[in-house]
DNA sequence: TGAATTGATCGCAATATTACGATAACATTT
DNA sequence: AAATGTTATCGTAATATTGCGATCAATTCA
């Protein structure tokens, strides 16, 4: 198979689990600090600070850009891509619900 | 390919995406959430409220488990999983990290 | 001991992901 | 218009993930 079955579970842990998926990798995680730190939002820069090639850049960025994460702007020649502050928000607080929904018990 | 080029970034940033990946599946979403309720710790309850066969669900516990978001203890003839609770908190403030180093800013 | 129960592992098939070079698409500059 | 610079997309190869049935290992119960 290695087909997930999504239709199986409720839409919010689909959601979260899309988000979580494209956290999942370093080269994502290291393009989010980047754009954090705010040293630069244009795509070259992007592709210059990974040690990945350009054409794999652009997907992680389109990974990124489609769980929302990050939105993309065309400036003249090239893209400027940033944090899209709400979706920040958002995943940053579905995550915390989740890990805030854990009380610790003496279980096992 | 199909390999992620691991070495190519920091260990930090590898263990955030390790710790997303896990979380990256609804199943396994769907698990913690079950354990966090702790309706049950036995594997066999979980299996009973996933929609997904036992070999699955019993691989989907061995990732979680890798990556310490849980445990397992066997229990007589059973086995059962807990939240781990110290990893959960770690993954928690890593997490966290990550969501809190963002300031807006009006780029773009 | 033998049967039943529980969970892990193996092997396989289908699909997804990662990565890259090549090339396309688009805007700017000459 | 042509050349240049920037980013997206396509095609392809390698590897990973998902899912399941079958089977194995361990424990309990009769």
């Amino acid at each position: 198979m290695g087909l997930t079955k999504t239709e199986e579970f409720t839409k919010a842990q689909n959601d979260l689990a899309s988000l979580a998926k494209a956290l999942g990798h370093p080269a994502r995680i290291a393009i989010l600090q980047f754009l954090v730190t705010k040293k630069s939002c244009v795509c070259g820069d992007i592709v210059d600070e990974l040690p990945l090639s350009q054409s794999t850049v652009s997907q992680h960025l389109k990974e990124l850009k489609m769980v929302g994460l990050i939105k993309g702007d065309i400036e003249g020649p090239s893209v400027c891509y940033c944090i899209d502050e709400k979706a920040w928000e958002k995943a940053k607080r579905v995550l915390e619900d989740l890990f805030a929904s854990y009380r610790a018990a003496n279980c096992c």
